[in-house]
DNA sequence: AGCTGCTTTTCAGGATACTTTCAGCTAAAC
DNA sequence: GTTTAGCTGAAAGTATCCTGAAAAGCAGCT
């Protein structure tokens, strides 16, 4: 749960290795999201928006090291790099073009987290401590939320919609996209009650005119900061 | 249970090593934070304030040394050097450079606890007797917990949920978290019961209008100090 | 074994806060 | 002007928590 709102990008062309450590990261609490070849790993890094992507360097059409470069032209990310025993020559040119981290499969799920975390205390260490955007001071651990230095009273379903926004402020949130990471992928009631809480939350933080949380006609909510 | 309270700072540029350890100290109770070299190290401390410092020597960049003497000048903390037994010089350079203890490799993980412990003794006793946290104080020894200065009469079951409450003060604690640290992983009872044993605490503690143990609704319970 | 006092656990009713639905309304898009 | 998506007030439905009380368990004592 301590992992909420960290995004990883998981690509390898084997989608067995992507399937396992979806499942192991997502239970560890991270958002997760892959892709299975160079191309719309890119693509994804867009909307996404990860702090970290576990990428592997042999893939069909570009490769690993080539991923790696563009990724680190486009965004602040941090690449782990994976590697079989005998690319040694791989290694060492990805960590030349950019990568942050290198790990030999076979690896343990154990040494891959543990990889992360340096990653993050690296170069997210806010990430594991509060989390603090304009006037919003996510507390975890309290499970409350300041806005001007107020604290603001929430019901649970509005706590972690609010977060949700928090994390993903800037970023266009479908009702969808909401449901499931909110109610979960099972609800099965109709996509009013997004709006619904979002109008609960827009109260509370006194947003009348919708210019915190502003609405996106037919594509979502985006939470605006400043 | 009993060091639930005492932090360590576990440096070393080996992952295998500063995994090892920071399982079996967690394991213990402990709270662990990790750093694979000296300034990361340098920059956790201002934030985690650890009460000892398990230090390699030989690291890249800043040695053990170094950091050694750094942190003795930031802040009050118990080191402990792990050298290599050939490092002799390193170990009285250590010595010399402020550090408290230190132990050759390879180590049993016994001898690393009694060591923590010896080092807690002489420097905090106070954590290993008494937690005193606003107007609460537990003595582990005497399984007592004082009250603005009166003796809570508390079964050993209360003593546990409210010990529980004091050392995660200001976190909120889930249901199923407290069921499992108080009564244990295997117990199959309803969750009810914290709720009733939530209940008698309250009302040893006169807090009738639930300010002092806060309930979180679908969330859990936070003990709220001032 | 039976009694006693204490602790632990279960239970059921009720209060309350939260969740969800709904229907009519508003406003943007074409 | 029509269509559609989103907004909103209120009502209905639900889950969570609180509480008093009783049952079950357990240790010490006679």
């Amino acid at each position: 749960m301590k992992y909420q709102h960290i995004k990883l990008l998981v690509v390898d062309d084997e989608p067995a290795i992507v399937d396992f450590l979806t499942l192991g990261l997502e239970n560890e609490g991270f958002q997760v999201k892959t892709a299975t070849d160079g191309l719309s790993a890119l693509n994804i890094i867009k909307t996404f928006q990860p702090h970290i992507c576990i990428l592997d360097v042999m893939m069909p059409g570009m490769d690993g090291y080539e991923v790696c470069k563009l990724m680190k032209k486009v965004c602040q990310i941090s690449i782990i790099m994976l590697t079989a025993k005998d690319e040694v020559e791989y290694r060492i040119k990805g960590l030349c073009g950019g990568a942050d981290d290198y790990m030999m499969k076979p690896f343990s799920f154990d040494e891959l987290l543990a990889r992360i975390q340096a990653r993050l205390r690296n170069q997210f260490p806010y990430l594991l401590s509060d989390l603090s955007i304009g006037p919003f001071q996510v507390d975890d651990r309290r499970k409350e939320i300041h806005f001007n230095q107020e604290v603001l009273k929430l019901s649970a379903t509005e706590y972690e919609l609010l977060k949700l926004f928090i994390v993903n402020h800037g970023i266009v949130l479908s009702k969808s996209t909401i449901l499931e990471k909110v109610w979960g992928y099972d609800f099965n009631g109709e996509d009013n009650i997004v709006e619904v809480y979002i109008r609960s939350l827009r109260d509370k933080i006194g947003d009348k005119d919708h210019k915190i949380i502003r609405t996106l006609r037919s594509t979502g909510y985006r939470l605006d900061i400043q």
